[in-house]
DNA sequence: GATGAATGAGCATTCATTCAT
DNA sequence: GATGAATGAATGCTCATTCAT
């Protein structure tokens, strides 16, 4: 009968979507108040369950702050794709760096995802190290990209001649920090957009890396 | 006799210091390990002293935590020199900002202070905002320099017109993720000393600000 | 079809065994485990079920071990027939005393009724007086059995003269130390095996009841 | 001043005395109803403190049950001074035997620490395997007294030979079992006053100990 | 009848805070 | 001023019990 069919399918699909609906829950809390600050009772609260329904799902809190973690890091994945789009792009580099530092900040810079960051920072020195674990699945994961893109600006020529690694550090951090203080501060840096944050941030790094200008000194 | 006067000499000094070996020894816990993690008596412990000494001198752990902030607060105020330096300063403004960036380097990303934006990043969105009172009075305080220097370069034709508010913003986010990796990963970016990172990142900054260049498209 | 009468068949069975399969798993790991440190869980596992399914045949975690308790008890029935064949018998009385201990040690010294005293004894002084009941329903029975047998060889003159109550009590001790120790130090008292151990018991009782010696002092 | 005098020597006697007393609430309730059953809160209100106190002096509830076995088998260590009273012993061995077996009576049966054979019977299984601790502890010890005495009856003429191992456990079962069931009934066997069960008991013993009888056969 | 997801009351444990000494 | 024993509220975790399917 279509009651039962029903039925069946929402208690299936109940079943199913629990864990996301309480990792959802979890990681908005432990963004907004810290993994110590946050209990557990909030956490089922926030997700319309109950306490004890937590650990149907997951063995421990600390169990459910990994959870968390590793969802959270599955949006980065497609950032693996941008590997073989660089081989291929036939534009410029200033324009291929544009383009994968706006696709790093859709994927990673907004939504919860963002967020995150500010998460494994402050939790940074507890026992499962997920500073590393994040800056490897994430921050790497950029990193790379950037390298590239530089790499081949300076084969090109369209690039002046940089320790690759180095700079893409320093192109990534005003990513990061913006993403840090837009969660850390509540409403973004004040004072300035981050349309304007954008623009102003890839004209100075495109300039900064572009070739063909006198020395500084 | 001697043994009481050097007895009352260490006496009276420990007294007038215990304010600030009790914060300092916080301020250490704290950032490893987070506020709500640590606990008074780990505190304690590592000043010397015992768990109820505490409240001879700070009402509750978040009064405490305020004092831990606060002190650590007081080296940039050193910043505000600045600001009458920079009115009088003769050389080139890509020299004076330089200087700047590298004095606030010394004064606020080395020694604990650096631990400390972790810290307030960490703790953000408790009652006393903390993020908010940090951003204030530093890292506006280096916003601010940055801002003059920049628009000094501006009127002397040294830099090329830039949105002076959001490029200082940028121009400051490696230097504080810097602070922040160094505080999180234990032991500085992996692949890039600190020294290599520096020159680097004043290279691409100075090039991406001077004037003079054609644009980038 | 065959299929389906032996799926019949297999099913009806089960129906019917359902419960005294719970009570048996539930026994195991009562006296395992005693009563509040088994779960629920632990014993529809063992069963092969589910935890929801105990209550389809009990109404609450005590009521199943009421059950196991009662089930326990069953076997114990047996020696009622004893009364009539004590009534009965030709031998002589020591002859008689022996036979009843070894069927009393049959029937309740060894398998799972063994653990049912430490069981018991466990749980005594919890709501519902099972050390009682088991001493009523079990170690009641034997003591009448053994005072039937000594007041037999007294009135015979084959026994000195006791205090059949007090003597049946202590002549029983042996056998219940002996299925509690075995119970609760996994294997049986070290250093005596059990044959030699009855061995010894049944002639020092025999020995310490027979009349015609001269008294103690 | 007296004041402070005695003030010093309450808070000081408190703090030693606290372990003990905690123990001996621990101890009654642990009898009383199980390990498990037990709370710390109703273990803390019979000792007159708060819960969080107990972990002022015990790490855990684990830990405060094993203080309580320990500190329960301290009384049994003055078996000990038997073995040498027994070498210089001149009476007779049946007197002897007497005389250790009222004395182990005095000292393990009686008291609280009968409650604790319950105990370590009832908890037995669990991690710590504090039914062999109890076992070698105490019943060892009294095993030991009996066989040294039952020995010595044998070489003296006095006891038939027996397998001095097993007879020492069958004798001391007896002791055991009205120990058990006064801890377990609540209130003694029904119907054998101690008095008349441990003299009935004792003439039955040597009575079956006794050499120079006909056999049973 | 059987399942297993969900519940919620109960308990062990932690830790900031107090206060008599 | 300094101590440390004692407190009690808070919280992670367990598990007997229920009920929709």
């Amino acid at each position: 009968m279509a009651g039962e069919f029903l039925g069946k399918t929402v208690r299936r699909r109940r079943k199913d979507a629990r864990p996301s609906e309480l990792t959802a829950a979890a990681l908005q809390l432990f963004i907004e108040k810290g993994y110590a600050a946050t209990r557990l009772d909030d956490i089922a609260a926030r997700a319309g369950v109950v306490k004890g329904t937590l650990y149907l799902y997951f063995d421990s809190k600390e169990a459910l702050f990994n959870a968390v973690v590793r969802e959270g890091l599955v949006p980065a994945l497609s950032l693996s794709e941008w590997k073989e789009r660089i081989a291929d792009y036939a534009g410029s580099s200033p324009d291929l760096l544009r383009e994968v530092i706006l696709d790093f900040w859709r994927v990673v810079g907004s939504g919860q995802a963002g967020g995150l960051l500010k998460l494994v920072l402050s939790e940074a020195g507890n026992s499962s190290d997920f500073a590393h674990i994040y800056h490897d699945a994430v921050i790497a994961q950029g990193i790379d990209l950037l390298r590239a893109v530089i790499a081949r600006g300076m084969a090109r020529g369209e690039f002046r001649a940089v320790d690759t690694e180095a700079v893409a550090h320093i192109v990534m951090a005003p990513l990061l920090m913006r993403m840090i203080w837009e969660h850390s501060l509540g409403c973004g840096v004040p004072g300035v957009p981050t349309k304007r944050y954008l623009a102003e941030y890839l004209e100075l790094m495109l300039s900064g890396l572009r070739s063909g200008c006198s020395p500084n000194r």
